[in-house]
DNA sequence: AATTTTATTCTACACTTGTAGATGAAATTT
DNA sequence: AAATTTCATCTACAAGTGTAGAATAAAATT
């Protein structure tokens, strides 16, 4: 299951602000912003399709994230490197790495994460 | 303008081919294959869209890819990193090195290219 | 030339998505 | 307590998607 564009940009408040109530996330939304129930629809299809669930404080409803920022976005590239990059990860880095003008030192921070990851197999 | 998910699909069959006729096109499908007439239909959508051209051969129609796929990629790439990373491609690169297993070979070609590309900084 | 194959367009239809008004009920303010 | 605000649900509707049958036409085969 998957969310939409919609549906993305609102989860993206909700990592965000980790819990909210409605009003906070309409608060999130530059102008101009979505009608509230709008909002609503959105929030209650992703509570259909379990990306959301919320708390009832009195009436009001603190919603929160079920799934992670980390594991959502692990599957969608996951997603896009089997697609587009013949299941290869390294494709897709090397791919990644020449495209995306990366500073020094930022090109810096990355070797040192890999050299990182190299010691860690010995 | 985007694709869908199935005409992706396609056009990644498109783009592996580079030119291709139905024919071929069917005939990268896996079973249970499509009936063709969804695949015409998903060619005549994504020619609305300019993604496809054609190339009329007597009465038979050799297709091909209006964008690369390097530059299709590109996009959505640039939009998973401002919509999920802040914008930051090193923020990026750090999370995925990190959540992906790559082999020990992989992580020394990754480094070298890194290298390679800081070495061109200087 | 008649038949068969192959591919295109047209039409269709259910499902998803973006968007929001109307309605109603609880909570807050006056 | 009455009025107002806040929000959830229901309903709706246009646009986009996945999927494919019917009709048709050109090309290939017999």
């Amino acid at each position: 299951m998957k969310l939409s564009r919609a549906e993305e940009e609102l989860m993206n408040h909700l990592w965000r602000l980790k819990r909210a109530f409605m009003k906070d996330l309409m608060d999130s939304y530059p102008e101009p912003k979505p009608a509230s129930t709008t909002i609503s629809t959105l929030l209650k299809r992703m509570q259909d399709k379990e990306f959301v669930g919320y708390e009832a404080n009195g009436k009001l409803r603190e919603y929160f994230p079920l799934v992670s920022k980390e594991s959502y976005f692990s599957k969608h590239l996951k997603g896009l490197i089997k697609n587009f990059f013949n299941d290869s990860p390294a494709q897709f880095a090397s791919f990644f790495t020449k495209k995306t003008e990366l500073s020094e030192e930022e090109l810096l921070g990355l070797k040192r994460i890999i050299e990182d990851q190299l010691n860690q197999k010995k």
